[in-house]
DNA sequence: TGCCAGGCGGGGT
DNA sequence: ACCCCGCATGGC
């Protein structure tokens, strides 16, 4: 198994006064990485690091080789020193987000690998949030790596290497027709084509134009990726579902709903439309509209697995 | 049991 | 620039 060594420890103070640790970890994420108390982070799938975070900010690195970066990486992958008061400014009193907003003040979006966050999109596609997120647990059990952190195991998920060696098993994990759109990201990475480094430095434009040259990969899941990845937000990835709830919220038409959406958000769109799966439990379209009409616009469910709720699930 | 769902690409017009 | 269809899979 592959061995992580401890990288040492140390508690987060000063960054967490206007943090709510329990909500960053909490959402979108899996039972077997957070149990309410603490959740593993990943810090980096190629040359293998992890922290394990704890909701009082209490933090342990692991990795196969400790570096002094680990700190700045985590405190990146967390966003708890993003400001996000622009946005929180910006949403005050939308009819939409304006009370999901002032509950989850505190909230930050995790980041993901590069690779991880696009194989996220991929699921998404064509499928329901529950499907899509059931296809990256099975991912994950079926083909991920166990690593040994300190006494403890954490279970990895696969990089592109792991799934090229295993790609028949991508069937297993009900992928259905996306396991080929994943093979293609794992050759770009493989083949070096890309890279999380590479497209750091592009802008927005540019990192989609890049992503959306993988066959399977189009507008929706780069986008989402360059939030997920990188924070950037400026270019929201607007679904069919997101598109018809604006259109409801906002009365404009469905076809302009992406250019409504960026125009209302500016450079925060991208995390606003994330923000809308989590206010609304991302339960299917119909009942969306629903709770849309009744005014049900912050997380409520807690019987069945939603963006914040599902760490609490062993099997979604 | 048949639909059909946070997309996508390829084919039409 | 649109519009429309098929697509693997699993849940309702």
């Amino acid at each position: 198994m592959l061995e992580l060594k401890a990288c040492g420890e140390y508690q987060l103070e000063e960054e967490l006064s206007s943090i709510d640790l329990h909500k960053v970890l909490a959402v979108y994420n899996f039972s077997f990485w957070y149990d309410g108390r603490s959740s593993w982070i990943i810090l980096d799938l190629r040359d293998p690091a992890v922290a394990l975070v704890s909701t009082d900010g209490y933090v342990r690195l692991y990795g196969v080789t400790c570096s002094e970066d680990f700190v700045g990486e985590l405190e990146h992958v967390l966003g708890i020193s993003e400001d996000l008061s622009g946005f929180f400014k910006l949403g005050a009193g939308d009819p939409l987000l304006g009370e999901f907003l002032r509950e989850f003040k505190g909230w930050r979006l995790r980041l993901s690998p590069l690779w991880w966050s696009l194989v996220i999109g991929v699921c998404q596609q064509n499928a329901s949030f529950r499907q899509g997120w059931r296809m990256l647990q099975n991912i994950v059990k079926l083909l991920g790596k166990a690593a040994r952190a300190g006494d403890r195991e954490v279970l990895l998920p696969p990089g592109p290497e792991e799934v090229l060696a295993s790609a028949s098993k991508l069937r297993e994990a009900g992928v259905g027709y996306r396991a080929g759109t994943i093979v293609n990201i794992a050759k770009a990475f493989s083949q070096g084509e890309l890279s999380e480094e590479l497209l750091k430095g592009l802008n927005s434009r540019e990192a989609e134009e890049n992503l959306v040259s993988i066959r399977g990969v189009g507008k929706y899941t780069a986008r989402l990726a360059l939030a997920l990845t990188y924070r950037k937000y400026d270019l929201p990835p607007v679904d069919r579902w997101l598109g018809a709830i604006i259109a409801e919220v906002y009365g404009v038409e469905e076809k302009k709903a992406e250019g409504f959406w960026s125009m209302r958000w500016g450079e925060w769109a991208g995390l606003a439309a994330i923000a809308v799966t989590v206010a609304l439990d991302a339960v299917p379209l119909r009942k969306a509209l629903d709770r849309v009409r009744r005014g049900i616009l912050k997380p409520v469910l807690e019987d069945i697995p939603t963006p914040y709720s599902m760490w609490r699930f062993a099997r979604l």
